[in-house]
DNA sequence: AGGATTTGACCACC
DNA sequence: GGTGGTCAAATCCT
């Protein structure tokens, strides 16, 4: 899967989550159109997975939504992180972080000088073989897991791979949930100042991931990969990197990894790891050229989830597509077809 | 051979 | 003293 990013802000997130989603949702159905002709069975199968993105893309977006008053989904037990999160501003005044020289980490073993920013994103995945769910765009490097008290599974501390030969002070935690297994809590601490990111399988372009072909979406979609934006605090006050409403969650449905990329290397990697990038993802497209802005996908933008009110539109429109009555016209969706006749 | 992961130990914070 | 975060040697993988 793709990518990821944090993000903290990145209000792009969320909304290009569901971006992604539809846009599979709109290759699905072109595919559908294609067989329309022919095997019923496949038609079904593509209806079937249609109805299934789209009802991902709903929860995406409702899920988002109501974040804003809704702590940490649920049942995950205290924890320093949380803490954080909880109060982000005092992670991040904290005077008494030893700030040395040497950056955020260095021989110190602290756990006070954290990085003031966090995101925190809740990630699912139905192949939850992975510790590592999420593939985020950028290059993470393992460095310890431990067993947390009253947490079922241990938690993964992971840090950039460019740590030492760029000094980028990013790292995240992974922490299978409690109450499902499939969902991961990701949580990332620090920007990333590392200029090449990329995990970008064999030298695959971002834009390349996206694998049109039929059996690719496909792939993709049985995957049932789904991602939940976490509702961090309500800390409005917050601008901590960290975007008091929906945290928009970087990550990306990315074309199945098998499809291009290396097949080897997809395979070690978590189900979510795809050759996407978070430039391409969390930011706009037009970044996509990535070696450039590393400032623009930093992880912990504050920018707001300006796209709400436009998924919101979306959602809209997809429930009543789903819905048993003539849905209107799908704005931005219907383009090139109506995908209301294909849940008729 | 080089890089990534695993795992026990160390250390800071509460 | 308990817990969480990081280090670093050993091990694994490509």
């Amino acid at each position: 899967m793709a990518s990821v990013v944090h993000g903290g802000g990145n209000d792009g997130v969320g909304g290009g989550l569901v971006v992604t989603e539809l846009s599979h949702i709109r290759e699905l159905v072109r595919q559908l159109e294609v067989h329309l002709g022919g095997s019923p069975d496949l038609c079904k199968h593509l209806a079937a997975q249609i109805f299934s993105l789209t009802e991902r893309s709903i929860g995406l977006v409702t899920a988002a939504s109501h974040s804003h008053s809704r702590l940490d989904g649920g049942g995950r037990k205290r924890s320093a992180a949380d803490a954080g999160l909880a109060s982000p501003l005092s992670a991040a005044a904290t005077p008494t972080s030893d700030v040395t020289a040497d950056g955020p980490f260095k021989s110190t073993k602290k756990r006070k000088g954290l990085e003031a920013r966090r995101h925190q994103v809740r990630v699912s995945s139905p192949g939850a073989g992975s510790d590592n769910p999420v593939d985020d765009g950028h290059s993470w490097r393992k460095y310890g897991q431990k067993e947390i008290l009253g947490a079922k599974h241990p938690r993964g501390y992971y840090r950039c791979t460019h740590r030492h030969s760029q000094g980028c002070p990013a790292t995240k935690q992974v922490q299978r949930s409690d109450e499902d297994a499939a969902l991961f809590d990701v949580i990332y601490h620090g920007d990333h100042t590392c200029v090449h990111n990329k995990a970008a399988p064999d030298g695959q372009t971002p834009q390349q991931q996206h694998n049109p072909q039929a059996h690719s979406v496909l792939q993709s979609l049985t995957a049932g990969l789904t991602v939940k934006t976490e509702g961090l605090p309500a800390l409005a006050a917050d601008r901590q990197g960290w975007s008091a409403t929906a945290a928009a969650t970087p990550f990306s449905f990315p074309a199945t990894p098998a499809s291009g990329g290396g097949p080897a290397l997809a395979e070690r990697r978590s189900p979510f790891s795809a050759p996407c990038t978070s430039e391409n993802w969390g930011v706009s497209p037009a970044t996509s050229d990535s070696n450039n802005h590393v400032a623009t996908y930093l992880p912990f933008d504050d920018a707001e989830w300006r796209g709400q009110t436009e998924f919101q539109e979306v959602v809209s429109a997809l429930v009543a597509a789903s819905a048993p009555p003539p849905p209107p016209a799908l704005d931005g969706l219907d383009d090139d077809f109506d995908i209301a006749s294909f849940f008729a």
